[in-house]
DNA sequence: TTGACATTCAAACGATTGTTTGAATTATAT
DNA sequence: ATATAATTCAAACAATCGTTTGAATGTCAA
């Protein structure tokens, strides 16, 4: 039950295998026979060492995606830190190419989105924990950065909104990505994904409330 | 194995309860005992009506989710051919009402998105049943009506990534809902709704290629 | 009423699930 | 070398999975 000096490689072994199987197939259609074999272990190391298949799993968040997603979270603020009051082109811009361009294997950062994306879809225990960890902590800098950009008559909901709706396309391009390729018909490599973070920037620049101009059709919202 | 005159009531109380479970928990998490206990029939039931788990899954999309979207896109199309050229503003609102203010039951809206949401992020077959019936033939009505507004050197490539942004935000803002409430501390009612299509337009317009804006930072994508 | 077919049902099937067990093995320290 | 603890392992556990079976029931035309 320890820990012990060495070793502890059964453990990681087993980590390692169950963030890639858990992103892949997600957490119901991986069963612990099948990641037992793929780590190359027991059955019962699971539960020895993590105490069960559900454990492993947060395990997998704790210990990996909110680390990851934290140094990613230190890299943005780095990147703008140089900078007194970025623009919020820039901003766009930084966040855009943290969360696509993040220095990570194409595999390790396929596997980092697909397990957020199933934990939105389907909130367990670990939904929380990042929020509280990375979401609301990312949201809060991009606010702050933003602010002073936009109309002071602007209210803080509109501002929440706009962020959202940034973060929400960055998400959907990732996300849906079978998706995407098959209706574009382009293959999701390189080039594609420089042409999107350019799309993505502009896109939501241009949404972004720092002009004020009017709607151009009647209010969906009633008169409250 | 023939249809009858009468009945087929257990066929239908199946398709019923199945889209309510579907959609609630997915395919993996919804067992043929909790559903025919639900529809308050026999277990073999599915069996014999649909031959399978699986072909009553691909049923609920061939018989209840797909007409549902037609119906939809043939409101959508209606509400736009009184205008003649109607502007990218109204094509936008009418969508973003179309996607968001569909007149059904908030549970049948809830089930119906849950669905495809659940689909796009994990395909099966069923994806593209889907998307040949619904999703392109959408995205290539968006297309027709928004280009004549476009800068004629706009590409088609560029055209495309316009629509699934907007498609991508009007999916964000109801696909993690509860993450949205969560966030932005309010309860997903209809005056938030209306709120957040108010957003939506013109977030989206904005976004729009309308305006032929040079990009304020320098570009992500190489020199291709 | 009778015969033929459609439908329902309880029961059991074999396969697979996550977890537990207790012995065998390995590592660490005295 | 010996004792203690950590770790691994094969095997079996009870529970649940989707599907099949064959008899019972219901339905409708002749």
């Amino acid at each position: 039950m320890n820990e012990s000096h060495l070793s502890d490689l059964t453990k990681n072994r087993l980590l390692d295998t169950a963030e890639i199987l858990f992103s892949q197939k997600g957490y119901d259609a991986v069963s612990v026979r099948e990641l037992t074999a793929a780590a190359k272990c027991n059955m019962g190391a699971i539960n020895y060492h993590f105490g069960g298949k559900k454990n492993l799993y947060l395990e997998v968040f704790r210990s990996r995606w909110i680390p990851r997603e934290l140094s990613m979270y230190e890299r943005l603020k780095k990147s703008l830190a140089v900078l007194n009051r970025p623009s919020p082109a820039t901003v766009i811009q930084a966040v855009g190419r943290a969360y696509l361009e993040f220095p990570l294997s194409e595999e390790e950062l396929r596997r980092h989105r697909q397990l957020i994306i199933r934990e939105i879809n389907n909130p367990t225990e670990a939904f929380e924990m990042v929020a509280d960890r990375t979401l609301r902590p990312l949201f809060k800098y991009l606010q702050k950065h933003l602010r002073p950009y936009l109309p002071k008559h602007l209210d803080e909901e509109s501002l929440t909104l706009d962020i959202m709706s940034i973060f929400g396309i960055l998400l959907y391009f990732n996300y849906s990505r079978p998706m995407i390729s098959r209706v574009m018909g382009r293959t999701y490599d390189i080039h594609f994904k420089g042409r999107l973070i350019d799309h993505i920037v502009r896109f939501s620049l241009e949404g972004l409330s720092v002009n004020g101009k009017k709607q151009a059709v009647a209010s969906a919202a009633g008169p409250t």
